[in-house]
RNA sequence: GCGCCCGUAGCUCAGCUGGAUAGAGCGUUGGCCUCCGGAGCCAAAGGUCAGAGGUUCGAAUCCUCUCGGGCGCGCCA
């Protein structure tokens, strides 16, 4: 049931009706309490475009849209605004019957591109973003009925590998455990940066590499799988349904890398520039404004991100056959991004029709506004973030319930710390940098994760305290207390937010509603009495309190975030 | 230099195709426990929406400029 399109359709139609032309409505829930549960605010606009009386139309709108059913009320306020409030038999029903996640009646092909992380390393909290924000986008659109592609474009191709092939190579290190790659591969760069002919032996290396070196392949393949099990390890702790074969490395896209460079070619697009392979769009200016160039081969032979990239569009369109790709990155690839998108548009990489979205995002900060880095300046890896987090769950979790036996405040603490961690990042619009903030993220107060589980964990203690069978519940819901009413129409507004979280690619839209729906559940249960009201009131209650329930276990694991029973 | 993103309360953030008196939380101040978890609820104080123009019946939202911050701009990803 999306109750803002049900009012917009109907809306809509009596405007049409009234005006003879069709017009939006633009119904939004209701800026205050007293202007109802939704507003339209379309007749001012329409009106005036057609030099007509704003609240004439109104009226005449009134008269003609079919609400009857829905609304309880529809009143014309102000200039022209109609503000509607739900009738309570149509939300007991809807409730009743509509399940609380609808499919889409047209469902697409959705590639989500995200995580990615780059195998030369650990983890770090640069990834964290990309990783839960595009697995909250993946599950919101699958509960929506949408094929689910999931992408991780892992970075395992690079002139990383080569300098730290090289490195390794040459002085005979090695070692299974990724943290010492990870030594090594800093090394390695420090000496890259430093030594021209070792900058030079490590391209010869990623040549040799894109080009199938059995000795070089056979060294990075080992490192490689270390690497890749490490990032299983973080994504089943951070709860992420990644798995090893939505893995599709860089380096799967070899054999198409020459292709695509034949078909930039057949399609006049290359360009040869200072010895590399380039594609120029005039739209793109860089520096004195000369043209920007999106460089596709190095001039030793090799190929870089943007040829995989395109290589990837390519693959997602022909053989994915994907509607729509979203890329969950940094902001600071959205000029790459940019680049690749047009290319692949003139170079016919992409279907006609096909959607290529980059869903940006900026950097971790401290508290102190500056990168958020380790006392000692260092990038703080993953896996001691989320210790951390689950650390001081745990602190919090033993001071306020210290009778709880321990192996349930470690699953709680677990739960809370991990929870807490995903929801700050997911509840965050920002395009630009977002501050992590440790006492924030864990409050029990305000819009987090704990003030959610804290409101789950309640309703499911009103049930054990009732001992009642939520199951064996029956009757209708009875709304006669305006609290209730609110929290009707709120429990029925979860299906009109996650289409637009699936529409902008933004998870913060359910954090918000989240939020929402759980203060209108604790004013509910504040002001109406539950387990001592009687009879068919009391049923009435439950069902709401379960509906809430289920509500916010849905809403909180389509955010990849689990719940606790008490805490 | 050019380009992209951003600037909303002391702090962290909302503000949905332009709409009614710009909203939350933290913090501050003050209320509410014979009642289902006080990890709660209610209320008050707090904003030239960076600034200046413009479009509009109506602008935090759209346009232009200025200031401030972040990021990007040829062989890294």
């Amino acid at each position: 049931m999306n109750l803002k399109r049900l009012l917009n359709d109907r809306i809509a139609a009596a405007l049409e009706a009234s005006l003879g032309e069709a017009a939006p409505a633009v119904v939004q829930s209701a800026a205050r309490p007293e202007f109802g549960d939704y507003q339209a605010n379309g007749v001012m606009g329409a009106a005036k475009r057609l030099k007509r009386n704003p609240r004439e139309v109104a009226a005449d709108v009134v008269a003609r849209a079919d609400l009857a059913g829905i609304a309880a009320r529809c009143e014309i306020a102000g200039p022209g605004f109609l503000n509607v409030t739900l009738d309570d038999g149509f939300l007991a029903t809807s409730l009743a019957t509509s399940a609380p996640v609808e499919a889409a009646p047209e469902p697409e092909t959705v590639v989500v591109d995200y995580s990615c992380p780059n195998l030369a390393k650990e983890m770090h909290v640069g990834h964290l973003r990309s990783t839960i924000i595009g697995d909250a986008m993946a599950r919101v659109l699958e509960a929506l009925g949408h094929t689910v592609i999931r992408q991780n474009h892992v970075g395992d191709w690079g002139t990383q590998f080569g300098m730290l092939l090289t490195f390794l190579d040459e002085t005979g290190a090695d070692s299974e455990l990724l943290s010492d790659l990870e030594t090594f591969y800093r090394e390695a760069k420090k000496r890259f940066d430093a030594d021209v002919d070792f900058a030079d032996r490590s391209r010869r290396a990623v040549v040799g590499l894109q080009r199938g070196d059995p000795e070089i392949r056979r060294r990075w393949q080992r490192f490689i799988d270390i690497s890749l099990s490490h990032c299983q390890e973080i994504y089943d702790r951070l709860g992420t349904t990644l798995r090893p074969e939505h893995v599709m490395a860089e380096s799967a896209y070899n054999d198409d890398l020459d292709a695509v460079i034949a078909d930039l070619d057949a399609a006049g697009l290359l360009e040869e520039s200072q010895g590399a392979r380039c594609v120029f769009l005039d739209e793109f200016k860089g520096k004195d404004g000369e043209t920007l160039p999106l460089i596709v081969q190095k001039s030793d032979g090799g190929y870089l991100y943007a040829t995989t990239d395109l290589a990837a569009v390519r693959y997602r369109a022909r053989r994915l056959e994907a509607d729509r790709v979203m890329y969950f990155t940094d902001a600071r690839q959205a000029l790459h991004f940019r680049q690749v998108f047009a290319v692949a548009g003139r170079a016919g990489f992409a279907r006609d029709g096909m959607s290529l979205e980059h869903h940006p995002f900026g950097a971790m900060l401290g508290t102190d506004g500056k990168p958020f880095k380790t006392r000692a300046g260092e990038v703080v890896k993953l896996i001691q973030l989320l210790d951390e987090a689950e650390e001081r769950a745990l602190a919090e979790v033993t001071r306020r319930n210290p009778e709880l036996p321990e192996a349930e405040r470690r699953e709680i603490a677990r739960v809370i710390g991990i929870g807490a961690v995903k929801y700050a990042d997911l509840s965050k619009n920002r395009t630009s940098d977002y501050v992590f903030d440790w006492d924030q993220m864990l409050s029990f107060d305000g819009n987090t994760a704990p003030y959610l589980l804290y409101a789950y964990s309640r309703i499911r203690s009103v049930f054990r305290r009732g001992e009642v069978d939520e199951d064996a519940l029956t009757g209708d819901v009875l709304l006669a207390a305006p609290e209730e009413h609110t929290l009707a129409v709120t429990l029925l507004r979860l299906q009109e937010t996650l289409e637009s979280v699936a529409a902008d690619g933004f998870p913060h839209l359910l954090c918000g509603y989240l939020y929402e729906l759980a203060v209108q559940f604790m004013r509910f249960y504040e002001a109406c009495p539950i387990l001592t009201a009687e009879g068919d009131v009391r049923a009435s209650r439950l069902l709401l309190c379960r509906r809430t329930a289920e509500t916010l276990k849905t809403g909180l694991n389509l955010l990849g975030i689990e719940t606790v029973e008490r805490m």
